[in-house]
DNA sequence: CGTAACGTTGAATCTAATCAACCCTAGTGG
DNA sequence: CCACTAGGGTTGATTAGATTCAACGTTACG
């Protein structure tokens, strides 16, 4: 990616909202930049945060390994995501790690460089609250979620809440638009595969839901989703 | 408060760290001052973000109401911390309502001044996006065990989280500083206060943890604790 | 075309919620 | 000063939602 290109990307970046094309540009000069296969991580949970990324193109699952073992799904993330920066600036290891689910294409800065930016041009350290303060509030909503409702209810929330994030309209939907495995939602969801796939089952059956192994997933009727993740 | 007061206060603040004493007073010079008394709330959730604060002295529960009207407990909060900054720099209303539980000095900023003081200083917000940082990520932690571990772990872990936050080294044992009803537990761990209880009851008779109705818990055997909070 | 990863489905089990009753304790007001 | 009450806490019995265990089906892909 030439220098042009780059800012073309950014441009689209919430971490890097309201600055002037020039300011973009210094930015884009000072971008490493970084491929990523499918299935290759960016980095791995517990090593030093040594580079701060923007996720140019692709996608990538955020995994948490818990200390017995298990694994969490934190969340999904797509292009103009920003990732690790926090743990850049914290100065501690990397919590998690961003596996590729797509071939995806990374801009990067080391820690440094990171810190110089965002004091340079504050505007980008005050996006970077922003975003950061939605993840707070996303995670308090999840939060929210798992201690009062039951597993149906988390079901139609999470698939809810990936839509308006990254939903597509088609006909006959909205689609996702990248493959969630049933095993995924049950480690977004705080549940077993099994209760997963009974409760996808019953709303294929019903028509809510569609989309068979491999392809996206498709909210055929969102408007009964926010039923069952609104009723009482 | 006279302003070298404030500045005393603001000095101890992770959000101003690395702030110059003349820089420390400018930001104190700005503040406004707000006096809170056990019971009394700072803002509703809802309400619109016209103000950031920082939490003095005294302490806080920040507790947020469910659709459904259930109530989760996000976190306690002491003195030093910082209080609805996120909203302010997302233009968002509040998320949630900041309960006093003791007696409470804030000092307050507008949502401009906060955004230009941050502007200004860009260490502040570099501080910020560590502080929201931290939180993000023991919302995870918090995530992760709520989604893969029993009840009496969570309770363990909880317990430990608020000690190492807050606690207090005394003979017998470590204190938390303020009083936490088995209902406030509950609503923190994802569970009833009946388990709580039961959980908490069981703890006592093996001398794990101590403390009477209304006074301070205190964990007598922290290392018994761990232990719980560790089982595969 | 074989195989491994992913998914489905039924049955048994269990954790923790719910339901229900009662007990303390700290204040309050007569 | 003491009875009363409200708020919080304890404890037992019952129930239900979801996990676990188990076995088998399906699909993608090398």
């Amino acid at each position: 990616m030439d220098i042009p290109a780059r800012v073309t990307v950014l441009e689209r970046v919430p971490l890097f909202k309201g600055l002037r094309p020039d300011e973009l540009e210094a930015v884009a000069r000072e971008a490493h930049e970084r491929k990523l296969e499918k299935g290759e991580v960016l980095f791995r949970q517990g090593e030093d945060a040594a580079h701060s990324y923007v996720l140019g193109w692709g996608r990538l699952r955020l995994d948490q390994a818990t200390p017995d073992g298990q694994n969490v799904v934190l969340r999904f993330m797509g292009p103009g995501d920003m990732v690790g920066t926090v743990a850049v600036l914290r100065r501690i290891p990397f919590p998690a790690t961003p596996l590729a689910i797509e071939d995806c294409v990374i801009l990067a800065w080391s820690a440094g460089r990171t810190a110089e930016l965002m004091t340079r041009f504050p505007a980008i350290a005050l996006n970077a609250v922003a975003v950061v303060g939605g993840r707070v509030e996303e995670l308090q909503a999840r939060l929210s979620e798992i201690a009062t409702q039951r597993v149906e209810r988390r079901i139609a929330s999470t698939l809810l809440r990936m839509a308006r994030q990254s939903g597509r309209r088609i006909e006959g939907g909205v689609e996702i638009p990248f493959a969630i495995s049933r095993n995924d939602l049950a480690e977004m969801t705080a549940t077993t595969l099994h209760t997963v796939s009974r409760t996808l089952a019953a709303w294929e059956q019903e028509g809510i839901v569609s989309g068979k192994r491999g392809s996206y997933l498709t909210i055929a009727q969102p408007h009964r989703l926010v039923e069952i993740a609104e009723q009482a």
